[in-house]
DNA sequence: ATTACTGCAAAGCATTTGCAAATGC
DNA sequence: GCATTTGCAAATGCTTTGCAGTAAT
């Protein structure tokens, strides 16, 4: 019940775009008091390294191995962090558990599930955006973010008999 | 990753449309040589006796004293069906859990849920309908349901402060 | 020096499942 | 009578938390 806040974002694709969220990032944690940790840098890089959607748990599987590991606790908390400072977007449309995708360098957009293979597709659209906007305006609702999603069957798997 | 699949509605809000839904479902549990019990039917009176947005645990924690008392996995089991059949629709957008609402003298409709305290505003919209229609035309996307939430302040909330 | 963060393992919680007894067909 | 359901309790699986040690400021 205590979603989003504020907004720490950057676009863009080069190799240094990380280190503009980066700097973002540190400088969400230094207003808050928080510290600036080596595990949240390598979190903050695998985030943004995927451009897909994942599950906290798989990130944590990803990083449980190798040089840089961090432990399945931090995963959480962390990216409860990242969402915060919005660099993570949460996404629950898929299956009942919690997706994440990165913010910096996505556009906003809405999504089409594919009820057969899982797969999501993005999509985006002003007229949704400008259209919610009024009926926001004349429901008196101050909208923060919305989000729009279609359930059916893909392209692909229809072609599939 | 399979979702609803047929429907069994009935509007109205009449004392017996408990019956003709129920009168749905049973054939719906025929038809595919489920049985019919009491179990099911408490548990569909309890589904549409609530209008508002309840979460499986929350009818199981209501219909595990008194005198009709149905066990958790029962319930879990029955929402399931109840799903299958359309008689409820899930809804993901609140918490990390999923809610359950029911269909039946209940028309297609969108959400706004409110950050601060939680609740959940109904709006319908045709224009969105139509549009979601031309976009997944134009991409090649067989729709069988959207979803559309608005995430935000309500106006109640808003005012206090 | 403080105070916060990390890793670990244990605890939580909603949901699912196995199984024996009960019940619909 | 046979197959499905039910209730119970145990298991599951993701997520959260407590704690002692470690690191950031």
């Amino acid at each position: 019940m205590t979603p989003p806040t504020p907004k720490a974002r950057t676009s863009g694709t080069g190799k240094n775009s990380v280190e503009a969220v980066w700097n973002g990032f540190v400088a969400f944690l230094r207003q808050r008091g928080d510290r600036v940790t080596p595990a949240r840098r390598i979190v903050l890089e695998r985030v943004l390294q995927r451009h897909d959607h994942f599950r906290a748990d798989q990130l944590a599987a990803d990083l449980a191995t190798g040089p840089e590991r961090i432990s399945r606790g931090t995963i959480y908390r962390t990216l409860a962090l990242l969402h915060e400072a919005g660099i993570v977007r949460e996404v629950r449309d898929g299956d009942m558990h919690v997706h994440y995708e990165h913010v910096p360098g996505h556009m906003h957009h809405e999504h089409l599930v594919c009820d057969r293979c899982g797969r999501f597709i993005e999509f985006t659209d002003s007229v949704i955006d400008e259209h919610l906007r009024s009926v926001c305006e004349r429901l008196r609702f101050h909208q923060t973010s919305h989000r729009v999603t279609v359930f059916g069957i893909c392209q692909r798997c229809a072609g599939k008999q």
